[in-house]
Parts: C-alpha cells; sequence; structure tokens
RNA sequence: CGGGGAGUGGCGCAGUUUGGUUUAGCGCGCAGCGUUCGGGACGCUGAGGUCGUGGGUUCGAAUCCCACCUCCCCGACCA
C-alpha cells in the first residue's frame, strides 16, 4: 500500500478524552475514531490488526475442530424470556422495536441463539460433541464505556460454544478450548494468566479468565509465583499468615452510643468519627438461600461470596433490599450492627480477634463504639470470608500471593444445562432417553486484544506491534521524495517485497523525513526500511526494528531473507 | 443513576471572573507560492467558526440567567 494514496491520519496531540495510553495510542495512529460514547469506527490500519487477530483466533479454533458460523445480533424478545434473560440481562441488553412493534435485543452475547439453533437440528448423541463458534459485533450498554475499545458498547468477540451427552465430555472440550486460548494469546505476543474466575450473569459452575497483565486493567487479581495458582480477588482462596496474639490482651471499653447524622458509609463514619477503617465493623445483611443473615467483616475488608457461598453450603446468595434490612435491623441502610440483632451472625475471624469496634447501632444515625464479641453479642458462626489482601498466602503451596491489575480478554465457562435446560435443548442418549444439552461457552475480546497489547508494547514514540498482529510487517520510508534516485529505489525495493506478499507499507508522502520518522515510530510497524542518500551513496539497504532501534545494514540481495529471519524473531 | 469537570475552525488551547477595545485569538494541521529536505523546517499569502442547542436579560452576549443535549472523570447494591 502506497500512504499517499490511502487513508493514514495520524494525529501530534490525542483529544483530551482519551486517559490511558492504547486509547490514546489507538487515535493518534490513526487505528480508530470516535462515533459517540463507546462506539467507535475502525480505520483502514486499526481494521487490519482486527482482522489478523481474528485469523488468529479462527485458526486455533478450527484446529480444535470447531465450526463457524454467523449468527444474528438480532435476536427476538420471546427467545429472551425463554432462558429469563429478558429480564435478568437488565437495561445493559438493547433493545429495539420492529415497526409491528415486536421488541428484539441486540446480542450482547448468543447463549440463547445458539442454544435455540442447536435444540432444532440435534436430537441424538450421535452428532455429539459439536462445537460452534462465530466472531461477530456485540452489543453492551454498558452502564459506563470507558478507556476506548477496553469497555465499548459495539465491540468484537470471538463466541463458542460446545454441546455435550455428559460432564466428561465437557471437560474435555473445556481443556481442549482452554489450550486453544493460551495459544491465541501466545500467537497474540500477550502476557497473560489464567485466572480462575467468577460465573456472573452468564451462569454456570466452572469458568476461567484469561487476564493480560497491565496497570491499567479494570480487574484485580491475585497469583502464586512459586506454583501458579491464579484467581481474581473476589473469588481467590488463600491460606492466613500467623495471627501475632495481640487484641486479646487489649482492655475492653466501656460500650457506649454515639450520634452520627447521615453517617452510613465507612468513609463517612471513620472520618466523623476519627478513627481508622480497620476499627469498624461491616454489618452485612445477605439473603441466604432466601434467609436474612448478618455478616461481619472488617471496614477495610470484603467479602468472598465465593466462599461464603461455599462454606455455607448454600445454593444462592446476595445481598439483601433495603426493605429487608429495615425489617431484620429495624433501622435503614447504613446502620446496621451486630448488638440485639435477631438474626444469625457470621463474623469473619479476623472480626472475631477485634476489641472494642465501631459498627451500626441498628437506629438511625447512632452507631456503637467499643462493642466486643461474646460480651455485646454473639456470633453464630466464626469463619475464614473475607476475601483476600496483600500478605495472604497460597492456597496449594503457601507461597505469599502477588496482585495484579489484568485487562480480561477472554473467558470460558462450563456452563453444564442452564440453557439447555431454560430452552428445552435436548437429545436422545444411548439407551434412548432424552436429556438435556451439556454446554460450555468460550468468549474471546477482539478489540481488547488489541488495545491490551499496546498497553504492553509501547514506548514513548508509539506503538510496537508484535509481528503477528501488526497492520504491516514492512513500511518503507523515502526520506527525500523530490529525490528521483530515493523514489526509484523505494519503488523497486517496495515491488519487490509485494511480490513476495511481505505485507509493506511505503511512505511515499510528500512530508519532510522527520514527520515520516515520527509517523513511522507512533504507527509502530516492526521492521522500517529507510532509503536516503546514504541508502543511495553506500549501495546498502538499512532496516530498523522498531522493537530494539537495532540498525541492519545488508545488501539488496539479502533483503528478502534478511526480512524474513528479523519477522520471525 | 449519584458526584465532579468540560463543550470556542480537524486537534490542542486562550478569551468567560468584571458584557462593549476581538473584525473571536494562538499553536499544530489544511491550501497556494518560494526556500529547504536523515528525526514533527522557514517565509509570505490564504481558506476554515451558527463560540454545544434552544430560550431569556440587555442598546449590546462566547461572556449574565433558565432549560436541554453531548463528552470525560470518580463511584455504585460492601451499609
Amino acid at each position: 500500500m502506497r500512504m499517499s494514496k490511502g487513508l493514514f491520519p495520524t494525529l501530534k496531540e490525542a483529544p483530551k478524552e482519551a486517559k490511558i495510553v492504547s486509547h490514546k495510542l489507538m487515535i493518534r495512529a490513526g487505528l480508530m475514531r470516535k462515533l459517540a460514547s463507546g462506539i467507535y469506527t475502525y480505520l483502514p490500519l486499526g481494521y487490519r490488526v482486527i482482522r489478523k487477530i481474528e485469523n488468529i483466533i479462527r485458526e486455533e479454533m478450527n484446529k480444535t475442530g470447531a465450526q463457524e458460523v454467523l449468527l444474528s445480533a438480532l435476536s427476538p424478545q420471546e427467545l429472551w424470556e425463554e432462558s429469563g434473560r429478558w429480564e435478568v440481562y437488565g437495561p445493559e441488553l438493547m433493545r429495539i422495536k420492529d415497526r409491528h412493534n415486536r421488541l428484539f435485543g441486540l446480542g450482547p452475547t448468543h447463549e440463547e441463539v445458539i442454544t435455540d439453533l442447536v435444540r432444532r437440528e440435534v436430537k441424538s448423541y450421535k452428532q455429539l460433541p459439536l462445537t460452534l463458534y462465530q466472531i461477530q459485533t456485540k452489543f453492551r450498554d454498558e452502564i459506563r464505556p470507558r478507556f476506548g475499545m477496553m469497555r465499548a458498547r459495539e465491540f468484537h468477540m470471538k463466541d463458542a460454544y460446545s454441546f455435550d451427552k455428559d460432564e466428561k465430555d465437557l471437560g474435555k472440550n473445556y481443556k481442549r478450548m482452554y489450550e486453544a486460548y493460551q495459544n491465541i494469546f501466545d500467537r497474540c505476543g500477550l502476557r497473560y494468566k489464567a485466572v480462575e474466575a467468577d460465573t456472573g450473569p452468564i451462569g454456570g459452575d466452572i469458568s476461567h479468565e484469561f487476564m493480560v497483565l497491565a496497570k491499567t486493567g479494570e480487574d484485580r487479581i491475585v497469583y502464586c509465583r512459586k506454583c501458579g495458582y491464579a484467581a481474581n480477588v473476589n473469588r481467590a482462596e488463600y491460606v492466613k499468615p500467623g495471627v501475632k496474639g495481640q487484641g486479646s490482651r487489649v482492655k475492653e471499653k466501656g460500650l457506649k452510643k454515639v450520634k452520627t447524622p447521615g453517617m452510613k458509609t465507612v468513609e463517612e463514619v471513620t472520618g466523623f468519627l476519627k478513627c481508622k477503617p480497620k476499627e469498624l465493623v461491616k454489618t452485612l445483611i445477605y439473603k441466604v438461600d432466601g434467609i436474612p443473615v448478618a455478616i461481619l467483616i472488617r471496614g477495610d475488608h470484603g467479602v468472598n461470596e465465593r466462599r461464603l457461598e461455599k462454606l455455607l453450603k448454600a445454593k444462592e446468595i446476595s445481598l439483601a433490599d433495603e426493605k429487608t434490612i429495615e425489617k431484620v435491623t429495624g433501622a435503614p441502610l447504613g446502620y446496621s450492627g451486630p448488638v440485639r440483632l435477631k438474626i444469625k451472625i457470621i463474623a469473619d475471624s479476623d472480626v472475631a480477634a477485634m476489641k472494642n469496634m465501631i459498627s451500626g447501632a441498628n437506629k438511625k444515625d447512632y452507631h456503637l463504639i467499643n462493642i466486643n464479641i461474646d460480651r455485646d453479642f454473639k456470633a453464630d458462626k466464626v469463619l475464614d470470608i473475607r476475601s483476600v489482601i496483600p500478605g495472604d498466602r497460597c492456597p496449594k503451596c503457601k507461597t505469599k500471593l502477588t496482585f495484579s491489575r489484568g485487562i480480561e480478554v477472554g473467558h470460558v465457562f462450563k456452563l453444564g444445562t442452564k440453557y439447555s435446560q431454560a430452552l428445552k435443548a435436548t437429545f436422545s442418549d444411548e439407551k434412548g432417553k432424552e436429556r438435556p444439552l451439556i454446554m460450555g461457552c468460550y468468549g474471546i475480546g477482539l478489540d481488547r486484544i488489541m488495545a491490551a497489547s499496546i498497553e504492553q508494547n509501547h514506548d514513548g514514540n508509539g506503538i510496537i506491534w508484535p509481528s503477528s498482529i501488526a497492520p504491516y510487517q514492512v513500511l518503507i520510508l523515502v526520506v527525500n521524495n523530490q529525490d528521483k534516485k530515493q523514489v526509484k529505489l523505494a519503488e523497486e525495493v517496495y515491488k519487490s517485497l509485494e511480490k513476495e506478499e511481505i505485507e509493506v507499507l511505503l511512505d511515499d508522502r510528500d512530508l519532510r523525513a522527520g514527520a515520516k520518522f515520527k509517523d513511522a515510530d507512533l504507527m509502530g510497524i516492526p521492521l522500517r526500511i529507510t532509503i536516503g542518500n546514504k541508502t543511495i551513496k553506500e549501495n546498502r539497504i538499512e532496516i530498523k526494528i522498531r522493537k530494539t532501534n537495532k540498525i541492519h545494514e545488508i545488501n539488496k540481495k539479502d533483503l528478502i531473507s534478511k526480512i524474513r529471519s528479523l519477522l520471525e524473531m
């Protein structure tokens, strides 16, 4: 491609709305432009990257034996009602009406549509296992789109769905996909971790997220450097470091009620009472299988709901609504406390070790100070239910856990029969018995791979693409466009690369050399061939590696082989 | 949705506090001519703006008032 003939709009300055590097660089390098909040247009350069990523994914998916389909983005309300998600998904599901006033959802994910397809076409265990995938545009009306393509309302996703006759086969499929995902992210040149994850609104039992390690990531993860254990903090297991026997020696002070008008949150209360969050106890009212239970957790800790669910052997837990809280505590949200509470109380073990704690008084605008366990209230159970904190150790090998931030680029789930049961997608097994299909689902965000790659691979001058997803492999820069010799040589080199099917960009724009150099660095093409006076004089071709800044000067006849070997590095 | 900030040529900004001295300005970019040409050159000339939108106040509004729209940031069932 000749740059003089195409659209390559680079910018010296990024628009002020862009806050993180990948977003800034994607706009500056002319990969995309914003259309509306969370909605973007891909320019030629950006779309080439997306297609590169798409092809890597396609190749790896096909290797697993999965087949590619294309499902409609638009799907009828009735289908979503069958699964219950027309309600459950909430405002994040974009809905539109057709001219007959019939409602449609714009697909944020496609479990319903694929399950509908398969329930019509698959009748027998002989047709299983079956895995279908698609690479398609998705829509999610994000509560707050941000960071450019990182959290957009319209984005691109590969979603795969597996159908099996039993759990064992699902396990095999899950493993196959997990490995395919590793291949994909390896090939894209990302540094990532696969972590144990929560299943969220998609549902299912087991799931792993693939997290690209980056400071700007929205998720927090922990991992063990020694044994490789890794999990999202919201569900990470841990072993507490040895507890120092202090606390027991602290003298118990007298219980006191204090007025805290309008102070509800930990921040407000600690600010008002001039104390630290760790002296406070949060009394969270949960519904455990429908029954209200009070969970006591230290002010600076969070609840690991996954753990709680497991330890209580509960099917479903969730925070109670405000009405339930008022009924149970006799006070509005923000003033709950354990003293004289009539429901079951479960305390985190860190709370059990506290003395003279502060909590709500179960009365509006009042808190209690110097609360002590056993004296002022009794906990029905003491459990380790807080979420992981720095200092905690690996549940498998007891090494201290490392904290990091991650960008979720992929997620694999074992769904089980959640959707097949709701949509009555069944098959006949070997004995002729009708059973629901066992499902798995597997997603990858293409745009996020692109953004995450930039987060991990850039410098002060711009993007540094790994050659696997670079929009072009080589950029030829003509230093002086007026110099006929230079132009002629550049054309010659350009044509020889094109002939070899090396993806090449020729910067033949009528700009000064400096501007072209800046743009070349910004766009991050892995190899740059500079053709200037020096080239002509010395009769040697100069190749610069974007990543290392290393310059190779070679004879013209070795050009192609040198480029090939440099690209394979 | 709650809180904060911002909308002035394509991009980045000044001007708004105290309405008139601005014919609305600057840098970059864009067009033409000339000189230049290995890391965002220089000179001259020029094009491009309903100052987010709609009302209002006033002799006079980018500037004051009201309403709305858009964009960005922080937070969101953690009491």
